[in-house]
DNA sequence: GTCTATACCCAGATAGAC
DNA sequence: GTCTATCTGGGTATAGAC
């Protein structure tokens, strides 16, 4: 069977090396602009041998996305299992933005540029690259629920990413790292406030 | 002395239509996904013709920063002219999420994502596209100062910036229109409790 | 100012030797 | 699995006729 990861305990392979190294690139510089040759100098290929591990450049593409993916559910699935209360997983997502705050500041979030590229060019992967995002979705949702937002529990998920994105958006645009953590503090505000009033609601 | 604009009561000149097509396509297909070749289909002249008006694709790029430039003032000189309060200035600019609503969700926010584009590309005219935000920034910051929160000001600009380009991202991947409505309201709401918290601070 | 023709380059993609 | 050589298309850009 093929597997997308190289079996336990064997060296990296070519063919993830590819992924790796443009997933890196694909952040940075943009897909379309990133070239078959830009990956190949990157993993020290020549250009022909390339097509032994990806017959075509939207290949590479589908192959980034499923990554992101895997590793997106892998850090929430650590989120959830490493902080005790839906208000302390909600704040591992919202300090990822101080935590990522320097590769932010200079290329975006990787979820929100990609989504955005790939609209313009009207991509058929699109939908597969917004299924990233439906995961952070999901999981804010769940954590909402949990703190007992159970009916705007999306809502308020579709805000905190709202928030996220527009951080990232300017952070890049204005290169502004105290700004980040502005806004994370912010967001840390509304988060306690949120939680507070549901408590009061349910009359603690 | 070259004009950017046609004189007064002259017919369009074929280097308006040019910068006028160029930014539609760039904002809908995006900068580098949009070719010569494109935008001279779509003014209706042969590739050839098109180096008489423009040496290179950057100085299209140029031109169609200025004219949008030229417009985002024109049209914040307005909302200043029309609307008699800062709330109502601030709100018109609120509003203009849900007025340009279908083009957002099918494209996103021009400026954002010009923006984030350029960053990626390493463009050497980012600087000037990211002056239309500095455009609404300070726009909106004279707004918040007009309102008491001189200290403020700036911060509130940014936040509220950073808000609408979040929704402007959001809406776009999930091509959802309620969800725009809601941080709109959401929105006004914010712009209300701030304008209250103004007034309560300064003893009315 | 507008056109056709064309040069030039770089990207994606293929063939086939090793 | 890796390489070199090569094809093809599309993109930017130029020359020169009308």
């Amino acid at each position: 069977m093929s597997s997308t990861s190289s079996p336990v305990g064997s060296p990296i392979s070519t063919r993830d090396r590819i992924v790796e190294l443009a997933d890196q690139l694909f952040y940075e510089r943009g897909y379309e602009h990133t070239s078959f040759a830009d990956i190949a100098a990157a993993v020290n290929l020549s250009r022909g041998n390339f097509y032994h591990h990806f017959k075509a450049k939207d290949d590479i593409l589908d192959a980034v996305i499923e990554l992101r993916r895997q590793r997106t559910q892998a850090m929430l699935d650590r989120w959830a299992a490493e902080a005790p209360t839906p208000v302390a997983r909600i704040s591992r997502f919202i300090h990822m933005m101080v935590m990522n705050g320097s590769k932010i500041r200079r290329h975006g979030c990787p979820v929100g540029t990609l989504c955005t590229e790939l609209a313009k060019l009207e991509h058929p992967a699109l939908p597969r690259a917004n299924h990233l995002f439906i995961l952070f979705r999901q999981w804010l949702a769940r954590q909402f629920t949990e703190l007992g937002r159970t009916h705007q529990a999306d809502t308020l998920a579709m805000h905190l990413l709202a928030r996220s994105q527009g951080i990232a958006t300017l952070a890049n645009a204005f290169d502004d790292e105290a700004f980040i953590h502005q806004e994370v503090e912010s967001l840390l505000k509304w988060l306690h406030d949120t939680a507070t009033a549901t408590q009061a609601s349910q009359g603690s």
